[in-house]
RNA sequence: GCGGAUGUGGUGAAAUUGGUAGACACGCCAGACUUAGGAUCUGGUGCCGAGAGGUGUGCGGGUUCGAGUCCCUCCAUCCGCACCA
C-alpha cells in the first residue's frame, strides 16, 4: 500500500457514514409547505414489512424515484418524497399464531430492520412523515373514512357520491319509487310505507344503498386461513398468501359499492399517465359491456328471466335459454319429471370448486329443467336448461342460447342435441358458430337483410317499445368484500344493537385493537377479536362490536393523503395542506397492484373528492411500474446413488436424477459449488458425496426465479453496500437497464460502475492531494459539460435512468482524457450526479465549500447550447443506403455544395465505378446518400 | 381464446422525430506496471473472410433514396384476464 494514496482513495464506507448521519443531523431532508415553490410529490408504493428484510430487487424504484426527487429538488421544486409501512397484514399474524408473539412487535422489528437497510441506500425521504397503518393514530383516520363511505351512496343523476341524508330525505317524501340511487333494493316503497318501517327495517333498507354495507354474498372463503379473500388474492384458485385452497361460502360481509363507480373508473384512466398496459388490465379488471337485458316469460308461470346480452341482434337465434345452477329461479320452474336430474345436477356442481369448473371447460354439462319459455319476438316455446357455463355472478345468471352465434352455445347445443337455427346470410355453421362481428342477419322477420351493427341498434329500439327490456351495460368489476376475520387489521368503527349495525362516534376513534389471549378465531368460527374482553376495547358499545376487520388494501387507499399531514390529530389532513401537494405527480412500483391496491385507492379517492374532502378524483398523475429483480437460484443435481453431480457430468437420460436448489452464496464466480461450505449448510448435505468434473469441480446450474428465501437465491443490499458502497449500487441498479422492465439480478458488472465512481473521484485529486484548477475552463471541458447537462435532463425528464448512467461515464472518461481537474466544471457535473450518488458527490461538494450545509440547496446546471455548436459534421457518404466512407465538412455549406464536395472526392468514383448516380439525397447535418 | 409487452453481439444494453446499428459497461484477447491485488493504464473485440470485401437487429414480405424504428403475415417468450353471455 502506497501511503501517498491514502488520502486519495475514494473511501466510501467512511464517506457514507458521514453524510447519513450529517444528513439526518441536518434535517436535510426535511420538508414544508412552501408557497414560493412549486410543489413535486414523488412517491413509492410503501412495503409491507417481510421478516425476510429487502432484497436488491425492493430498492430498485426506490433509487429511481429518489434521483427524480433529488433532481426535482434540485430544479427548484418544493418536493414531497416520504415512506412508511403497509404493516397490517397476514404473515405477521401467522407468525403470531406460531409463536404466540403480538403481531405488533414482530411488526416494529421488522420495520427497524426496513429502515436500517434503506438508511443505507442513502434515501432522501422525509422521516418525519412516516406512516404505519397499524398504528392507530393513522387507522383513527381509516376508520374515518369508512364512516363516510358508510354515510353515503351514489347518485347517478348528480354522478357522485352524496351524503346518505340527502336519500333518507328523499325516501321520506316519495320513497324509492323514483330514486336515482345506486342500489341492492328489490324492494319498492312509497313515504308512507318508509314511515311505517321500524328504524331496524330502515336500517335494512339503508344498507343496500350504502357505499359501505353489510350484506350476504358469495365469498371466497379459504379455510386453511379461516378467513375471506378478495378476487385478487387469489391467484389459479389458491391464496396468494400460503398457497391453500379456497371455497365459496355464503357469508354476512362488509362490502364497498365500488361498481358505482365503475364508469368514473374507466374514464378518469383517460386523464392519467399510465402505461397502456396497466390501463388496459384495469379495462379488463371493469370488463365493460354494451348490450341489453331482455326479459323472456316462462311458460305456464308469471315469472320472467331476465338475461343480458352483448348481441340481442341474434335474437331470432334463439333457441333454448340456459340458467346457472344457483339460479334462484331453477327450482321453482323446474317440472316435476325432471326436479331429481335438475337436483342432482345442482349437487354436482356446488361440489366443484371455482378452480375444477374452470379446468373443467371442455366438459360439457348441463341438465333440462323440463319448462319453456315464450320467445318474445316469434312466440315459440324455447326449452330452459342449467349448465355451469353460465355464471351465477355475472349478469343475470341466465343466457339466450344463439348456438349459431356463440361456440359455448353451439357446443352445448350440439352435445344435447338441441337446435341450432342459422339466422346468420351466407354463413356455414355446420362445423363452427359463426362469431365474427361483422356479417348480415337473415331468418330474423324485420332484421333480415340489416348488417350485425343496424339491427342490434333497431332489435334494441324495438325491445324498449315492447316493454320486455333495454339497452344496458354491464360490468364485470363486483362489489369489493371489505371483511376478513383475522386479528392483524383495522378494527371496525362498528357496533350492533339489536343486530343492527351502528357507527361509532368520531369522538370515540380510533376503536383500538383490543388484545386476545390467541389470534385465531374462536371455536364457534368467531373471528379472532370475538375472543376479546369487553375491557380490552377502547371503547364497548351496544350489544356488541364488530369482530370482523378491514382488509389489507384500507390502509394503502389513502396513505398517500396521510403523508400530506401526517401528525393531524383533526382531520385525516388539513386542507390547506392538501390544496397545496395534491395529488401524486410520480408514483413508482410494482404492477401487481393493478387491479388491487391502485383501483381501489383511485375509488377512495373519488368518493373523498365527491364528499368535498379533496380537489382531485385522481390519486396518481404518473405512474411507472418497475421491472421485478429476478434470482438465480443454483440448481444441484442428485443421481439415483444420492450422489451430487456436476452439472456438465449428467447422463443424458437424466432418469432418478432430482433437483434441489441451494444457497447461492455457497457458490464460487464459475458457478462451482464450495464443497465444505455446502456440508456446514444443512445437515442433509453433511456427508454427501460428489461426481465431480474433469477440472475437479461440482458446478450447478442456474435458473431464473423470483428473488425469494425459499429458492435461496436473495441478495441483499447490505452486502453490496458494505463491499461497494451505496452510490455504486444505486448506479448499478439504475445501469441495468430501463427501469420498468424485469431482469435476472447479476452481480458481476457492478465493477464497472465502482470503477467509474473512482475514475471520478480521482478527477478531483491529483499527487495524493485534493486539488482542482481554477482557471476558465477550456471549450472541450465545457462542451463535455454541457453535452453531458443536456443529455441527462432529457433522460431525467423521460425516466431513462440506465442512459444517464452511461453518460456520466462518457463524461467522466472524456474529462479524463482531457485532464481536466477545473473547479467550475466539476461543481457543475457534481451536482449533476447528486441525485445518482448522493454520498459521494455530497463529500466532493463540501471539499469545495466547506461552508455549505448540502448539495441539495443548490441549482441545476442548465445546458448552454452555444458551447455545443460544432463548425464541421463527418458526413456519412452512402451508396444505395450503405454507408462506405465518412467526410468531414463545413457545416456552413449548403446541400448543393455538400453535394459538390462529395462529388469530386475519389472514393466517391471508387464507389460509383464510373455509373452516375440517378439521385443524390443530401440531409443537412446528417447525411448523404448516392443512389445508383 | 382475448388483451398487453418484448425479441438487437458471448452478456446487460444503446440508437429520443425513419438518416453512421451495437454507445456505455461486463466478459474475453494482447500488452504495460506490479510484492498477481477484485488496483491502474494502453490497444483490440458483431459474424464470415488472410485481405479486398461480404453480411447482420426473431422469420417472411411491403413502403422509402434510406427501416432496429413505419405497414402486413407468421414465430417465440413473458405478463394479465378468461366458460363474462
Amino acid at each position: 500500500m502506497c501511503f501517498l494514496q491514502a488520502n486519495m482513495d475514494y473511501t466510501f464506507n467512511l464517506i457514507e457514514a458521514k453524510w447519513r448521519k450529517l444528513w439526518q443531523e441536518r434535517n436535510t431532508y426535511k420538508v414544508t409547505e412552501d408557497l414560493t415553490k412549486p410543489k413535486f410529490y414523488v412517491l413509492d408504493m410503501f412495503p409491507y414489512p417481510s421478516g425476510a428484510g429487502l432484497h436488491v430487487g425492493h430498492p430498485l424504484g426506490y433509487i429511481a424515484s429518489d434521483i427524480y426527487a433529488r433532481y426535482k429538488r434540485l430544479k427548484g421544486f418544493n418536493v414531497l418524497h416520504p415512506m412508511g409501512y403497509d404493516s397490517f397484514g397476514l404473515p405477521a399474524e401467522q407468525y403470531a399464531i406460531q409463536t404466540g408473539q403480538h403481531p405488533a412487535i414482530t411488526t416494529k422489528e421488522n420495520i427497524n430492520r426496513y429502515r436500517q437497510q434503506l438508511d443505507l441506500m442513502g434515501f432522501s425521504f422525509d422521516w418525519s412523515r412516516e406512516v404505519r397503518t397499524s398504528d392507530p393514530s393513522y387507522y383513527k383516520w381509516t376508520q374515518w373514512i369508512f364512516k363516510q363511505l358508510f354515510n353515503a351512496y351514489y347518485d347517478t343523476s348528480a354522478d357522485k357520491a352524496r351524503d346518505i341524508e340527502i336519500l333518507v330525505a328523499q325516501f321520506e317524501k316519495e320513497g324509492n319509487l323514483h330514486t336515482t340511487a345506486i342500489h341492492d333494493c328489490e324492494q319498492q316503497f312509497d313515504a308512507p310505507t318508509w314511515h311505517s318501517f321500524t328504524s331496524a327495517q330502515k336500517e335494512e333498507v339503508l344498507q343496500q344503498y350504502r357505499m359501505a354495507y353489510l350484506a350476504e354474498s358469495w365469498v371466497n372463503w379459504c379455510p386453511a386461513l379461516g378467513t375471506v379473500l378478495a378476487n385478487d388474492e387469489i391467484v389459479n384458485g389458491v391464496s396468494e398468501r400460503g398457497g391453500h385452497p379456497v371455497e365459496q361460502k355464503r357469508m354476512m360481509q362488509w362490502s364497498m359499492r365500488i361498481k358505482a363507480y365503475a364508469e368514473r373508473l374507466l374514464e378518469g384512466l383517460e386523464r392519467v399517465d399510465w402505461t397502456d398496459a396497466l390501463k388496459e388490465q384495469q379495462r379488463n379488471w371493469i370488463g365493460k359491456s354494451k348490450g341489453a337485458s331482455v326479459h323472456f316469460v316462462v311458460k305456464n308461470s308469471n315469472l320472467q328471466i331476465e338475461v343480458f346480452t352483448t348481441r340481442p341482434d341474434t335474437i331470432f337465434g334463439v333457441s333454448f335459454m340456459v340458467l346457472a345452477p344457483e339460479h334462484p329461479f331453477v327450482n321453482e320452474i323446474s317440472s316435476p319429471d325432471q326436479a331429481a336430474t335438475i337436483q342432482a345436477y345442482q349437487q354436482q356442481a356446488a361440489l366443484k370448486t371455482e378452480r375444477d369448473r374452470q379446468a373443467d371447460v371442455k366438459n360439457i354439462t348441463g341438465a333440462f329443467t323440463g319448462a319453456y319459455a315464450i320467445h318474445p319476438f316469434t312466440g315459440a316455446e324455447i326449452p330452459i336448461w342449467i349448465g355451469d357455463y353460465v355464471l351465477a355472478s355475472y349478469g343475470t345468471g341466465a343466457v339466450m342460447a344463439v348456438p349459431c352465434g356463440d361456440q359455448r352455445d353451439y357446443d352445448f347445443a350440439k352435445h344435447f342435441g338441441l337446435a341450432i337455427p342459422n339466422i346468420f346470410a351466407d354463413q356455414d355453421i355446420s362445423a363452427s358458430a359463426f362469431t365474427e362481428k361483422e356479417g348480415v342477419i337473415a331468418n330474423s322477420d324485420f332484421l333480415n337483410g340489416l348488417d350485425i351493427k343496424s339491427a342490434t341498434e333497431r332489435i334494441i329500439d324495438e325491445i324498449e317499445r315492447k316493454g320486455i327490456g333495454q339497452g344496458k351495460t354491464n360490468y364485470r368489476l363486483r362489489d369489493a368484500v371489505f371483511s376478513r376475520q383475522r386479528y392483524w387489521g383495522e378494527p371496525f368503527p362498528v357496533y350492533y344493537k339489536d343486530g343492527v349495525p351502528m357507527l361509532v362516534e368520531d369522538t370515540q376513534l380510533p376503536v383500538t385493537l383490543p388484545e386476545v389471549d390467541a389470534y385465531l378465531p374462536t371455536e364457534d368460527g368467531e373471528p379472532p377479536l370475538a375472543r376479546a374482553a369487553k375491557e380490552a376495547w377502547s371503547c364497548q358499545l351496544g350489544d356488541r362490536m364488530e369482530y370482523n376487520t378491514m382488509p389489507g388494501w384500507a390502509g394503502s387507499s389513502w396513505y398517500f393523503l396521510r403523508y400530506i399531514d401526517p401528525h393531524n390529530d383533526s382531520a385525516f389532513a388539513d386542507a390547506s395542506k392538501l390544496a397545496y401537494w395534491k395529488q401524486v405527480d410520480l408514483y413508482i412500483g410494482g404492477s401487481e397492484h393493478a387491479t388491487g391496491h391502485l383501483l381501489y385507492a383511485r375509488f377512495w379517492t373519488k368518493v373523498l373528492f365527491d364528499l368535498g374532502f379533496i380537489s382531485f378524483d385522481e390519486p396518481f398523475a404518473k405512474l411507472i411500474n418497475q421491472g421485478m429483480i429476478l434470482g438465480k437460484s443454483a440448481i444441484a443435481f442428485i443421481g439415483p446413488d444420492q450422489k451430487m453431480y456436476s452439472a456438465d457430468m449428467l447422463p443424458a437420460n437424466k432418469e432418478g436424477f432430482r433437483e434441489v436448489r441451494i444457497l447461492i452464496d455457497l457458490l464460487n464466480d464459475d458457478d462451482s459449488i464450495q464443497l465444505d461450505a455446502l456440508k456446514a449448510w444443512q445437515p442433509q448435505f453433511a456427508n454427501q458425496v460428489f461426481v465431480p468434473n474433469a477440472q475437479g469441480k461440482v458446478i450447478v446450474q442456474r435458473e431464473v426465479d423470483k428473488m425469494s428465501k425459499r429458492w435461496y437465491n436473495v441478495v441483499t443490499p447490505d452486502d453490496l453496500c458494505e463491499k461497494y458502497g451505496a452510490d455504486t449500487l444505486r448506479m448499478y441498479e439504475m445501469f441495468l437497464g430501463p427501469l420498468e422492465q424485469s431482469k435476472p439480478w447479476d452481480t458481476k458488472g457492478i465493477t464497472g460502475v465502482h470503477n467509474f465512481l473512482k475514475k471520478y473521484w480521482r478527477l478531483f485529486h491529483s499527487d495524493g492531494k485534493f486539488e482542482l484548477s481554477t482557471e476558465a475552463p477550456s471549450s472541450q471541458a465545457l462542451k463535455t459539460l454541457h453535452k453531458t447537462i443536456k443529455k441527462l435532463t432529457d433522460d431525467l425528464d423521460r425516466f431513462s435512468f440506465n442512459t444517464g448512467v452511461s453518460s456520466f461515464m462518457i463524461c467522466v472518461n472524456e474529462l479524463t482524457e482531457q485532464k481536466c481537474n477545473n473547479r467550475h466544471i466539476l461543481e457543475q457535473l457534481t451536482i449533476l450526479m447528486a441525485p445518482y450518488a448522493p454520498h459521494i458527490c455530497e463529500e466532493l461538494w463540501s471539499l469545495m465549500h466547506p461552508e455549505a450545509a448540502s448539495i441539495f440547496n443548490e441549482t441545476y446546471p442548465i445546458c448552454n447550447p452555444d458551447f455545443l455548436k460544432e463548425s464541421t459534421f463527418d458526413y456519412p457518404v452512402s451508396f444505395n443506403g450503405k454507408m462506405r466512407f465518412k467526410l468531414s465538412l463545413e457545416l456552413s455549406l449548403s446541400a448543393a455544395e455538400v453535394e459538390a464536395e462529395v462529388l469530386s472526392k475519389p472514393e466517391t468514383q471508387k464507389w460509383l465505378e464510373g455509373k452516375t448516380p440517378k439521385k443524390i439525397i443530401v440531409v443537412h447535418g446528417k447525411i448523404v446518400n448516392m443512389v445508383l
